[in-house]
RNA sequence: GUGUCCGUAGCUCAGCUGGAUAGAGCAACGGCCUUCUAAGCCGUGGGUCGGGGGUUCGAAUCCCUUCGGGCACACCA
């Protein structure tokens, strides 16, 4: 036989979390187990005659300690420097519903970091340096044209770099000549350094209308090509340390006793690989800014990618290699299967954007018709539908890409949370006090809604702290959720402006808190919140 | 083959530092707008927590094993 104490110790703890319901269970339990326990039972019928008085301390110190300002988060980030690289697009190719998740993911961990107080530095590493600008080259120079590339942009390098690839199948010359290319690009060639320029800038427009779109900047463009002129000192660095091997004439780091397989620092045609530059870009932030962390947002095949370039790093002798972090999440598939330009199996993430917008702007005119800035709304819920699907769910998991899911606007959705937040803002406009200087009488706030809803309230900062703890923006995202399901439940069964004066006032206070949590929690998303909707 | 991640309701997922009848949303069905925005709320049905062992008073949760799936495994990023 065990210690039947030892439940019944452990259910104590836990009475502060629902008192209602866990004392009614208390009672039932030691009814079963009185015998075992040896305790009268006069001691939980005490216990449970506390649960009013419990409800109202609680009540009293949770809705206390959320004002305005604080919300409940404390500054634990002051004085430290966080690095995120995220989005890093690949120039020449378009923009996509995979890129859309680290770009979403990346600048929520930004804004959640930001909002615990640490400086943040936001790096688009951007995918501008490697042999695929020399395919794009060789491309151009066999099927395409100035006036054509000028006329259409990326479509037009899209079409060739598809090209280039169906054609390399049957024709490896064509890789050699990529791979020649990109070793005169390397070489500071000065025809490919000025295509690839060109090719560079067009790239460029389409990625900054889709950041655009989504409300986004970075602190940081340097891409990978910045760090091209690093590399020859880095080797150099590798060589005094004795860490570089040559095999089948490329030059290496050796990580079996690790495991792994080796990690490549140059080609056999001596150029650079994304390894070497990872390594570079590392080094260099980390003597530029003096990172706490530095976060690595890509997806979770580049996993052991991450783990050889830091390794690497370790080997080096840098210790700091410790606070070097991949925070990789899932494939975006479509369909069942893979997203791939070549086949076509691929939807742009400026496409998802505006057909969201668009379909946000029906439900407006279906639903509320007289709305004053209809097509600022229709951005903003649109927009938040598409980041708010794709935090909600653990970062770690596969998505298949479907439009149904997409465009939802009920049930776990941004516009459920937005439309939330809506009817708290057309509360607080009506009621016209001041609800900074009401103070509430407790006593109004004791019914099971009500008590549900400051229970919500009161765990944003463990659902913050616990987001940035595991990286993971979709935990404050199921927050969000739980605390708009709480207000909608509340404001259905408890009357706000048409209460009695004290409970009035009380829940008045509590709909500004909730109001002002839910806004700030869908910032830590990057949603924003139209006032009406 | 090796490594790694995932497997919970028809679908998409929470819960995983062990605790009492396993929770949401979508889909289906039935209710609620002369009262604060029905993008909402209430109710019904639906689960061998992939399978099998083990540890424990107690396992979706920890350990072992097995099956299924994704991804990665040097000159792409």
């Amino acid at each position: 036989m065990g210690d039947y104490s030892l439940p019944c110790f452990t259910l104590a703890k836990k009475v502060h979390q629902n008192p209602a319901v866990i004392a009614k269970a208390a009672v039932q339990a030691l009814e079963c187990r009185k015998d075992a326990l040896g305790i009268d039972k006069a001691e939980n019928v005490g216990a449970y005659c506390n649960i009013f008085l419990n409800r109202l301390m609680y009540t009293s110190k949770c809705v206390q300690s959320l004002t305005e300002e604080n919300l409940g988060i404390p500054p634990i980030g002051t004085g430290k420097t966080i690095c995120i690289d995220y989005s890093s697009p690949n120039i020449a190719k378009n923009f996509h519903v995979g890129h859309l998740r680290t770009t979403v993911i990346g600048n929520s961990l930004y804004k959640i970091f930001d909002k615990l107080g640490y400086n943040v530095v936001r790096i688009n590493h951007l995918g501008d340096w490697g042999t695929q600008f020399g395919k794009l080259i060789v491309a151009y120079k066999l099927w395409s044209s100035k006036e054509e590339i000028e006329e259409k942009g990326i479509e037009e390098l899209l079409r060739i770099y598809v090209k280039f690839n169906k054609e390399a199948e049957h024709n490896p010359q064509l890789i050699e000549e990529a791979r020649n290319w990109f070793v005169k690009m390397e070489r500071d060639d000065a025809e490919a350094l000025e295509i690839w320029k060109w090719f560079k800038k067009i790239s460029m427009a389409e990625f900054e209308r889709v950041y655009d779109m989504l409300h986004m900047s970075f602190d940081s463009y340097l891409g990978e090509s910045f760090y091209r002129d690093q590399i020859p000192a880095l080797v150099q660095d590798l060589e005094d340390k004795h860490l570089l091997t040559e095999s089948q004439g490329a030059k290496v780091i050796d990580l079996t006793e690790y495991d792994m397989p080796p990690c490549l620092i140059t080609k056999s045609n001596g150029s650079s690989i994304y390894h070497s530059r990872d390594i570079a870009a590392a080094l260099y932030r980390r003597k530029t800014y003096n990172f706490e962390k530095c976060l690595y947002v890509t997806g979770s095949e580049q996993t052991l990618h991450f783990k050889q370039v830091f390794k690497a790093i370790e080997m080096m002798g840098y210790g700091w290699a410790e606070n070097l972090v991949h925070i990789p999440y899932g494939l975006v598939s479509l369909a069942g299967a893979k997203l791939s330009t070549r086949s076509g199996n691929i939807i742009y993430a400026e496409d998802i954007l505006k057909e969201a917008v668009e379909r946000a702007n029906t439900a407006i005119q279906e639903k509320n018709p007289e709305l004053k800035d209809k097509e600022d709304t229709a951005k903003m819920v649109g927009v938040g539908a598409i980041i708010f699907h794709d935090l909600f769910h653990q970062r770690i998991k596969n998505v298949d890409f479907s439009w149904k899911d997409v465009l939802s606007f009920e049930g776990a959705t941004g516009p459920y949370a937005q439309y939330t937040y809506a009817r708290a803002k057309s509360i607080l406009r009506k009621a016209e006090i001041n609800i900074a200087k009401e103070k509430p009488d407790y006593n109004a706030l004791t019914d099971d809604r009500t008590y549900s809803l400051i229970k919500t309230l009161s765990g944003y900062k463990t659902a913050v702290l616990s987001a940035a703890e595991k990286y993971e923006p979709s935990i404050v995202a199921k927050y969000i959720i739980s605390l708009a399901a709480a207000f909608n439940k509340f404001y259905q069964e408890c009357p706000i402006l048409h209460a009695p004066e004290a409970a009035r006032q009380a829940r008045l206070y509590l709909v500004n808190l909730v109001q002002l949590v839910l806004k700030d929690a869908c910032g830590l998303l990057g949603i924003e919140c139209p006032e009406e909707m």
